[in-house]
DNA sequence: GAAGGTAATAGTAATCATTTTCAATTACAT
DNA sequence: ATGTAATTGAAAATGATTACTATTACCTTC
C-alpha cells in the first residue's frame, strides 16, 4: 500500500519552477495556481479572486493581479484578450494535461470554444512563418495568438 | 487634361457605404476616416483624436470613440489589441490600397510590424479550418486575428 | 423656404479593470 | 530564533472607455 504523503494542499510540480526563479512559493501563489488548475474555463482576474477568496479569504485582489503577471512572465499561465474588456487567464499548455489549442469567440454571446483540431497544421505553418520572419525582419518570435471571431451555433440560428 | 472636380475635402468612395447603411456622412466621420486613410500607423483612439483635433478642433473625443465603433461595425475599420491597454485601429484591408496583413508585436518596445509574406498561405489554411470548424462546432467564422509576439531586431540584440 | 423630427455631437461625469503606493507581514537562509 | 528582503493587502490613483444630457446638424414634409 503506497504511503500517502501527508500534505494539506497538494504539492504540484510547479513548486520547483518558483525555486528555480528564486521566487518564494507562498500560499497565495499556491492557491491561485490551484484555482487555475482546477478550472477548465477562461477566468478573469476577478473570477480567480472570487474562487481564491472562497478557499482563503485573506488573499486580496491586488495579489491576484500581481501573481498572474508573475505567472504569465514565468510562462506558466497564458493571458488572453477576448474583447470583453478584461483579461482572461488559463494554465499554459505545456504546464499540464491541457493541450495547446486556439479559440473561437462568439461575438454575440461571448462564448469561447477551445479547439485543437487544426492546431498541428497551424503550428507547422507557424513554424515555417517563424523561420522566414526571423530572417526577413530579424524578429524573434516567442509566442503567437490565433483566434477566430464569429457566431456560435445558438447565436447563428437565433439571428435567422 | 482631366477636369479636376472641385471639392474641399476629397469625396472618397466610402461615402456610399454610409448612405447604404442609412447613416449620415457627417464632418466628424469624414475627418476621422481621412485621418485613418492618411496614416500608416496603428492609431489609438486618442492618437486619432489628436490628429482630428488639428484639422477640426470642434470634434470631441467621445465622437471619435463612437465613430470608431460604428466604423468597426460597418467593417470599414479593424480594431486590434496589442496588449498595451488601449485599442488600436486601422482601415480594413478590403477598404483601400491596404493589403490584408498580420502583425508582429515586440513585447519589449511595443513596435508593430505589418507582414503579409505568408498571409496567402495562412488564409488558405484558415479557409480550410473555417470549413471544418463550421461543420464540427456549427460556428460561423466572420473574422480572424493572428499575431506573433516576440522581440524585434533592436530589442533582440539589446538583450544580449 | 420654414417647421418638425430624428440622428449625431460635445462636454461632462461616471464606470470599471488594472496599477501604484505604502506600511505591515512573511518566507526562508543564516 | 533572527534578520532581511520579498511579498502582501487595503486604499487610493490611474486611464481607457462609456453613459448622460443638453445642443446642434440634417433631412423630410408642408
Ligand atoms: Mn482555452
Ligand atoms: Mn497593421
Ligand atoms: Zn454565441
Ligand atoms: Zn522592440
Amino acid at each position: 500500500m503506497p504511503r500517502r504523503r501527508c500534505r494539506w494542499r497538494s504539492e504540484k510540480w510547479w513548486q520547483g519552477e518558483f525555486r528555480g526563479y528564486g521566487y518564494r512559493f507562498t500560499i497565495p501563489r499556491q492557491i491561485i495556481l490551484q484555482v487555475l488548475d482546477e478550472s477548465k474555463e477562461h477566468l478573469s482576474a476577478e473570477d480567480i479572486y472570487l474562487k481564491v477568496h472562497q478557499l482563503y479569504p485573506a488573499i486580496g485582489l491586488t495579489t491576484v493581479y500581481r501573481t498572474l503577471e508573475l505567472l504569465v512572465n514565468m510562462g506558466l499561465v497564458s493571458k488572453f484578450d477576448f474583447g470583453d474588456g478584461r483579461a482572461r487567464f488559463e494554465l499554459s499548455p505545456k504546464t499540464d494535461q491541457v493541450s495547446h489549442h486556439h479559440h473561437l469567440i462568439c461575438t454575440n454571446c461571448g462564448r469561447i470554444i477551445d479547439y485543437n483540431d487544426f492546431v498541428k497544421e497551424e503550428l507547422e505553418l507557424i513554424k515555417k512563418i517563424e523561420k522566414e520572419l526571423a530572417r526577413k525582419y530579424s524578429f524573434e518570435i516567442k509566442n503567437h495568438n490565433i483566434q477566430f471571431y464569429g457566431l456560435c451555433d445558438k447565436c447563428s440560428t437565433l439571428k435567422k
